[in-house]
RNA sequence: GCGCCUGUAGCUCAGCAGGAUAGAGCAUCGGACUUCUAAUCCGAGGGUCGGGGGUUCGACUCCCUCCAGGCGCGCCA
């Protein structure tokens, strides 16, 4: 609809300028917007002032003359009038609201998706964290934030992957095996110190206790060294498994586990070095192996190899980013911490030295949970021994308000996640609201159902009876719904949906409390049928996409 | 010191490819169930959009500056 106005208005200009009535040389743009209030029509457009200011007349005429070369064959329009500094608002028929209705129906849950991605290959990686310790709150927003991504990229024409890094090599997680392994030998009685900067939380002492109470003690004959070799094994494939069935049961499914480890073992890293190498990127300075970052606008070089011989951590994720653009991605969307926010300009040029364009990498940078209990801040580092993990939160809370919760805020600012809150008001959360509209919805049909009440496809209605002030702006809101997916989508800003999703209920419960379906009235009741069919496939459809559940009932 | 992010109603936050009278939820106060679920709806109060400059016909939105808070500036990951 947007395009066709746009068309119209663009060739009304051109008219005008036949005329002689307006002198320019080119027509620019035509921008044209939803203005917040609705009595200022549904399209609004500021051409009129943007010409005035070239043509050098006042506003009003200009946009006078454009009206009055307006040629609306389809009778799209109701009406057009000029308002305010000289904006020209569109009031569209009522027929073309109803196209609406019929365009949901014919489409069903494919009704807001679109071509925009053009089928490019996009990889979202997201958690990525480190297998030395339970899931905690923050990587929720991230598989939150990740997947909801993931499912509006593909929504919107996009053929996208979901891809987990586990960070399975390196310090922490030698770290962590010997975390476990001292616990193993303090539970049997033999005095060992503690690593220093080791994992503090109680899970350590648990992995260790299970280790004892299956195999008793007969690893306290090995050497330290072996033995932190199979404390760190084991630990890991069980903190793995925790955090693959801790992310499903968020809803977050990934298409591929990526192992650090795989490009240390294949040379990966080594290939990477001497490529970037070969391209003249690449200095030996103090003993160590360095990138010249800085000649892509990083602001200092970056090592590759330590002076000790081991890789740096920088080294393996460049050859995974390589690994990664030779899968074919042409768009990679690594979603980090702020915390690692200082890190994204080495990848970008380390992207270039590579032979790709900055842009082939996207990082969306998102502010940190705070987590709260009661107002009053909880540390959430992996080595304090007090925490709150995501399997903890998602057993209390639920999955639906869970993630609801986490896309309800973009992710450039912080979250304050108050556990307390969000046990306590679990049912204030606007995720039930939105979930009510559906489950009334539902119970409207049942109604119908058991009156035995004979519905009608939106083909066969006759819409034009819809005219109530709260059915027509419900349907506009559901007509809204493709342009919402579409800039989620390209601005890769997942949390709007949450806010349509909530206005859109907000509006379904005004039809709700203003009219009746089920009535005296059948042509009336079938029409209103369909508006409340046509309201619950677009909550299915929105709420499919940030991952939350529709229920028949509450 | 430098970089990124944030500052909007009592509280939590939307709005920020510049647009008309700055919105929502919670909280407070007052209304609406013999009718498809009241987990709902209707109404009221509540604001120097952190301060100050600038660009513009027009600024919460863009630019500069200052203030306050968060995060980061490793041969850690």
């Amino acid at each position: 609809m947007k395009e066709k106005l746009s068309d119209l208005i663009f060739r009304a200009i051109e008219r005008a300028k036949k005329s002689g009535e307006i002198e320019i040389e080119e027509t620019p743009e035509i921008v044209l917007e939803r203005p917040k209030e609705k009595i200022h029509g549904d399209w609004a457009t500021n051409i009129a002032m943007v010409l005035a200011s070239q043509v050098k007349t006042s506003p009003l005429k200009v946009a006078k003359s454009i009206i009055d070369h307006l040629d609306d064959k389809q009778h799209y329009l109701a009406r057009v009038e000029i308002a305010g500094p000289g904006f020209i608002n569109f009031y569209l028929s009522n027929a073309w609201l109803y196209d609406v209705l019929r365009e949901i129906e014919r489409k069903g849950e494919n009704f807001g998706t679109c071509n925009v991605g053009q089928g490019i290959r996009v990889q979202v990686e997201f958690v990525s964290a480190n297998p030395v310790g339970p899931m905690h709150i923050g990587h929720g927003r991230w598989a939150a934030v990740g997947d909801s991504l993931a499912n509006l990229l593909t929504a919107a024409g996009y053929d996208a992957q979901r891809e987990f890094y586990i960070n399975d090599y390196g310090t922490q997680m030698s770290i962590f095996g010997k975390s476990v392994a001292a616990r193993y030998c303090e539970l049997l009685g033999r005095e060992i110190s503690f690593p220093e900067g080791g994992y503090e939380g109680e899970y350590v002492r648990d992995i260790a206790r299970e280790v004892m109470e299956e195999e008793g003690g007969k690893y306290l004959e090995l050497s330290e060294d072996e033995r932190e070799e199979v404390f760190l094994e084991r630990a890991y494939s069980q903190v793995l498994e925790h955090t693959e069935r801790v992310l499903s049961e968020m809803g977050a499914e990934f298409d591929v586990w990526f192992s650090e480890r795989t490009l240390h073992k294949s040379g990966a890293i080594r290939a990477t070095i001497d490529e970037l190498r070969e391209k003249g990127y690449v200095y030996d300075k103090d003993g160590a192996v360095w990138l010249r970052t800085t000649t892509f606008g990083d602001d200092k070089d970056r090592v590759l190899i330590r002076e000790n011989g081991e890789p740096t951590y920088f080294a393996a994720d460049i050859a995974y980013h390589k690994n990664k653009l030779e899968r074919g991605f042409d768009r990679l969307i690594n979603i980090w911490g702020a915390d690692h926010h200082g890190y994204v300009g080495r990848m970008k040029a380390a992207i270039q030295a590579l032979g790709y364009p900055s842009e082939v990498l996207e990082v969306i940078i998102g502010q940190l949970v705070n987590l709260l209990r009661g107002g009053e801040p909880v540390r959430m580092s992996k080595r304090t021994g007090e925490m709150v993990t995501l399997e903890e939160l998602l057993q209390e809370v639920g999955r639906d308000a869970t993630r609801f919760f986490f896309l309800m805020r973009g992710t450039d600012s912080p979250l304050d996640f108050d556990i307390e809150l969000a046990k306590s008001q679990s049912s204030e959360n606007p995720v039930y609201y939105v979930q009510y509209a559906h489950a009334r919805i539902c119970s409207i049909m049942k109604f119908a159902e058991d009156r035995g009440f004979s519905p009608v496809s939106a083909e066969d209605a006759l819409l034009e009876l819809l005219a109530e002030e709260s059915e027509l702006d419900l349907i506009r809101k559901l007509a809204e719904f493709e342009e919402i997916v579409e800039r989620a989508a390209l601005s890769r800003i997942p949390h709007i949906l949450t806010k349509y999703a909530q206005d859109l209920a907000a509006l379904f419960h005004v039809f709700y409390t203003q009219c009746r379906v089920i009535s005296e009235d059948l042509e009336l009741s079938r029409a209103r049928f369909v508006l409340a069919r046509c309201s619950r496939q677009v909550l299915r459809n929105a709420l499919a996409l940030i991952g939350v559940s529709a229920p028949g009932s509450m």
